[in-house]
DNA sequence: CCGGATCCGAATCGATACTG
DNA sequence: CAGTATCGATTCGGATCCGG
């Protein structure tokens, strides 16, 4: 079984030993959301077979990355151990990173409550929300071909952002799984895209371009609350263009 | 051929695809010491099948990570883009986080120049550098079972750190292949370890248990300058004892 | 429904050999 | 030096099945 091993001596060698495989790092990153059930998982990973989920699940515990919490009379859910949530930090900046290649969603691609939390994560800008007033926005996205709306609540303020993940329905997911729901009253703006609400991330579109190019439409609430989420969320092309 | 794909349209994901294929990362890691050759890398990653090495390397062209640049007269090399020098942060914390998880080595696992360049610039503390006074180390280390010691010269002063690999014969390497080989002068200290250097890093060891426990040989030099090694290059355990 | 285990064809990886 | 070519060993992907 040392076949599999990179055979060197090597924090990173290892490092990637423990979350190089596939699917991983994809786990690694809905968890860092909150604790998740299988079936949760499976769903935030349409594509993962069963099989390498819990294979994958199986070795992140032994790794001492991943936890298997027993939940009384409900199951039973998977977190992240301290350990494992160091890779916070990492992930976030893997997100940034890889943001500056995508292009254009593929005909098939689906973005879930979880991808987009991390994703909003990353392009969050805590010196713009220090700087800005709080903000309280809702905000819809077109997840997959077929239907299935992404709705989050997210709440900017001094402090920090707080995303929730609402039930396009009703009211916000399940309190026992990590994502609070806390989110009294209403937003101050409710607005909904599709992917191409990369661009206005990107700053490739100013929010009014935005709603001229129905990338982005607002639903309720003070649109020009826009121009501030525009500022909170924001990654930088950089280096990247030059690819 | 989209079978492949992860299905998502996300920033992790799109990294995950770029660099997330088995071996991609270690080839960055190395190119994040310098320009290689398809040699060099193949000894730097003793395992690497060479179909692998070239697949990846190809892949990596594609994605703009990395960049084939013809040398004149003497073949040619691979770099890093400016968007692979982007991973460079990543790396290091990669490494670190891998680095609690290290345990003994197996028995065939071999310590790099390039791996052991790159876990000394994760180690590398900055604020210890400013605070002390510079100094210049020549480190051996023994690499494979199979006889082969790695030496690096390693400076350290205000500016940072750096560190040129040296032919365990003679002079410093190849100028042309980006370590920089004006190493002036004679290091202050020189000394000799194993892999058991991991725990001096760690803070599991102090200098003086190391030398006694003969994990570590002062060869020449001044050997009080080893506590000065120990606090400029340091992982802390941190969280990850938990596991 | 939840939490997987099992089976099997397809694709990838690993080891070695070989070439311009 | 810088890779291709080949081929068996693994792993992955997709589907199905199963016990609670």
């Amino acid at each position: 079984m040392a076949s599999r091993s990179y055979g060197q001596y090597c924090g990173v060698t290892t490092a990637v030993e423990l979350i190089g495989e596939r699917w991983a790092l994809l786990i690694v990153r809905d968890l860092l959301v909150g604790p998740r059930r299988y079936t949760d998982l499976k769903q935030g990973l349409p594509k993962i077979p069963t099989n390498i989920l819990s294979t994958r699940l199986k070795e992140l515990q032994e790794s001492g990355v991943v936890r298997r919490v027993p939940l009384l009379h409900c199951g039973l859910v998977y977190e992240l151990t301290p350990y494992g949530r160091e890779l916070e930090p990492i992930v976030l900046a893997l997100g940034r990173w890889g943001f500056a290649q995508m292009g254009d969603p593929q005909p098939d691609d689906v973005v879930t409550a979880d991808s987009l939390t991390m994703a909003l994560r990353t392009a969050f800008r805590g010196d713009a929300a220090t700087a800005l007033p709080p903000a309280d926005y809702e905000l819809h996205v077109a997840g997959s071909p077929d239907g299935g709306d992404v709705v989050l609540r997210v709440q900017v303020s001094a402090d920090g952002l707080r995303i929730a993940q609402v039930q396009p329905a009703g009211r916000p997911v399940d309190p026992k799984l990590g994502t609070q729901a806390s989110t009294a009253g209403d937003p101050e703006l409710v607005f909904a895209a599709g992917p191409g609400i990369r661009r206005l991330i990107s700053g490739e579109l100013t929010p009014a371009d935005a709603v001229d190019q129905e990338v982005l439409a607002v639903v309720a609430g003070d649109a020009t609350l826009l121009e501030r989420f525009a500022q909170t969320f924001r990654i930088e092309p950089g280096v990247m263009l030059v690819a």
